[in-house]
Formats: C-alpha cells, structure tokens, sequence
DNA sequence: TATAAATCTCGACTGCATTCGACTTTTGCC
DNA sequence: GGCAAAAGTCGAATGCAGTCGAGATTTATA
C-alpha cells in the first residue's frame, strides 16, 4: 500500500532533485551549499538528511538524472551496423563532451565513479549499470560479427575501452591534451588496442629498424 | 643570497611536511585537522596557509616523500632484462601495494592525480614526472628488443598499461575485484594489450564459431 | 475516535577548512 | 644603528557540511 507518507517522500525527494539541477546547473555543486538547496526546495536543512547521507549522494541523484538523458540519446545514435571503433567513438564521446560540458561536474563524478568510498559504492552501481549494458550490446555484436576476439571475457574487453577511456579523461583533466585532441587520441588510441602492442609476427622483421 | 627569512622558511616547511608524515601516518589524512597539524609542527594555524594553498596541498606534498621512497625500491627491484610484461607487473604491483596500504591515502591520491584541479596542476606534475622517467625506460628497452612496435610513440605506450593499471585500481576501490585478484587481472589484461583485441588474421578462420 | 509508537521535520549546534587583518620580524636603505 | 616597507605569523572570525534532539505528523491498534 501506498501510505500518505510514503507518496510525501516521494514528493519531497523529487523536490530535492530538481532543486539540486537547478542550483549545481547554475551555480555548480561546489558553490551551492546544503542550506541553499533545502531552501530551493522548500524544506528545511536538516530534512535533507533523511533522503540523503551525504552531499557527494545529492550529486549522484544529480548524475541519474542526467544520464537517463545522454543513454537515451546514444541509444539512438549509435548505428548497429557501423564497426566497432566507430561505434565505442560515438558513445565515449558523446559522453565525454556531456561530462566535461561543466567541468567540475565531470571532475566530481569521474573521481566518485571510479574511486568511491565505502559508503558510495551503492549509489555508484546504480548509475553505471545501464552505460555497461549499452557498451556489453555493443561489443558482443562486434564479438559476433568477428571484429573483436570471442577468446576474451566481454567484461574485459569493455575493460580495455573504458580504461582508455578513462586515460583520456585523465589527461584531458591534468591539461596533457586539448579539446581539440580528444577524438583523435581516442581513435588512436583504440585503434592501438585492437591491433594490439606488440608486434604482429608478420611485421616481424622491420623490428630492429 | 640565502636570507634568514628563506633558512626559516625552509625549516617551517619541512616542519609542517614532517608533522603531516607522523599524523597522517598515524590518524590518516581526513582525520588529521589542519590545526592538529600546525600544534604538531609547532606553528600558527593561519601560518600553514603561507605554505600551501589547501589541505590537499599538504597531501601531495606528503606522497612526494612516499614516491621517493617506493620508486627508488622499485628503480631497484626491476630487472633490465625480464620481458616486458614482467618488468611492467613488477613496477604497478609495487605501486599498487603502496598506493593502497592506506586504502584512504591512495583514493584521495587517484583521484587528485588524475582528475586535478587546476590550481593541483602543478604539484601534481612534479609527483608523476619521476613516475613516467622509471617506465618509459622500460617500454624504451621494450621497442628496442622488439617487445613493443616501434610505431607506436612511447607516450601511447605508457598510456596504453597505465590506462590498464587504473581501471584494475579502479575496479578495487569498486569492489568489483578482490585484493587476491589483482596481479591476475593485471597481467591479463597487459596480455591482452599487447596481443590486441581484433582477432589476428591467422585466428580470423573460428570467428564464426 | 483516542492513543501510543513510529517516523519525519526542523534549525540550533558542532567541527573543521579557510580567510582576515592586526601584530611581529626581517630586509634594504640612509 | 634607525626606520619604513615588505614579508611572515597568528588565532579569532567566517562559512559550510553534517549531527542532534525537541516537537510535529502519520500510522497502527483498539
């Protein structure tokens, strides 16, 4: 059954969350604080407290709802046919020109994404279930179609990928790469890992050059 | 000239970087407050803010006394004339073992080094630049030996096992692999990377399976 | 509908990082 | 040495995340 208080939550937690977008979306997370937010939705501080644990968890819900967003949008762009690398260079960077569109934002989350604390680890699986089960479509169909190797666990090849990812992510963030780079680091870079590092035995030969 | 206002200045820094390594060490960073530290290095709360800009700051100054310490061991450990992916395991494996002694220690310290702030930048630079020299010398050997193509420019290189190194990080903080797991995934994936992810044209015969 | 238990709401309070500006020390100059 | 400017030192004040417990609301039970 659902009690009166049971649908109040409801209402109050969606009150938070839109005032959240609001505010990190106009201000950012770090320049708006606990007291601001519970204003903004109408509520008071310490009422925040019992829908969430801690700010950081404010910012996933954040996240959620941002993500619902860019998956389904990627859903729908990313073209079954196209070869793989096409296809990982349409998700990623779609999804790193939306992090990186607020920078701190994409900072925040990538930090708490791959680097959470005990208590966030909950939070975290939620929001990056569904990019893996978009990447595991993708990569499985390449498996079938005999342009990734079938020898390796799905989960380690969306590994490779991500961790790619990730490096570029970084590098963007520490300013070792402009934005203009990005795409093109990334391709490569991709590239490089289906090929693969070490010389191909055909290519043998021209090893001492 | 060396004036006795840069002598003493030399001697609070070293102060405050001393008092962080016994307190840290002992309570951890987020439990050690900045006014414990100054009590501790003997000076004015407000005086430890001359010296560094932030909290974190302290952080990185603290790890650089750690990294001078394990890259030497490490710069030690390596043996010139193992193959790659041994001598490339020997050195993540040590850093992971450090990274993560102090669970707390090497979140914060992921986190910073590879998503800084702007203003981190620069103390983040001089803490991997060290980093970098120990592992390029080895990818460097790699190309000459023909364990590694020489197509590919060092820095893709060492992206490319870096990159591999934080997502098994990555996947740890996440729970997602075990402490035991850990060197085995690693040196996976490291195969994996130097054997590429496309199946190579020999195998191209059993995609289809 | 009356009442006790459960749950929720609130803002005053606590603790800590960082700022501020009055005060002290050092330096450069005569 | 004497003195003004520059640089350094300090802890009280500020701002904010997160806690707490007193009071309000809802639910379960009769």
């Amino acid at each position: 059954m659902t009690t009166l208080r049971e649908k109040k939550k409801q209402l109050t937690r969606k009150a938070i969350i839109e005032a959240a977008v609001r505010l990190f979306g106009r201000k950012g997370f770090e320049k708006t604080s606990i007291e601001e937010l519970a204003r903004e939705a109408g509520i008071g501080k310490g009422t925040i407290y019992t829908y969430f644990q801690t700010k950081a968890e404010i910012f996933y819900a954040f996240c959620e709802e941002q993500f619902e967003f860019i998956h389904k949008e990627l859903a729908t762009k990313t073209d079954p046919e196209a070869p793989v690398i096409e296809r990982v260079m349409t998700v990623f960077m779609g999804e790193f020109l939306h992090v990186t569109q607020n920078k701190e934002f994409g900072r925040f989350f990538m930090q708490r994404v791959l680097f959470p604390e005990e208590y966030e680890k909950n939070s975290r699986d939620e929001v990056d279930n569904k990019w893996l089960e978009l990447l595991f479509s993708i990569y499985q169909k390449a498996q079938q179609r005999g342009e990734l190797r079938q020898d390796i666990d799905l989960l380690y090849l969306a590994g490779h990928f991500y961790a790619l990812y990730i490096l570029v992510v970084s590098s963007w963030y520490s300013g070792r790469i402009e934005t203009e780079e990005v795409a093109s680091s990334m391709r490569l870079l991709f590239q490089q890992a289906l090929d693969g590092l070490a010389p191909t035995k055909s290519s043998l030969s021209n090893n001492q050059g």
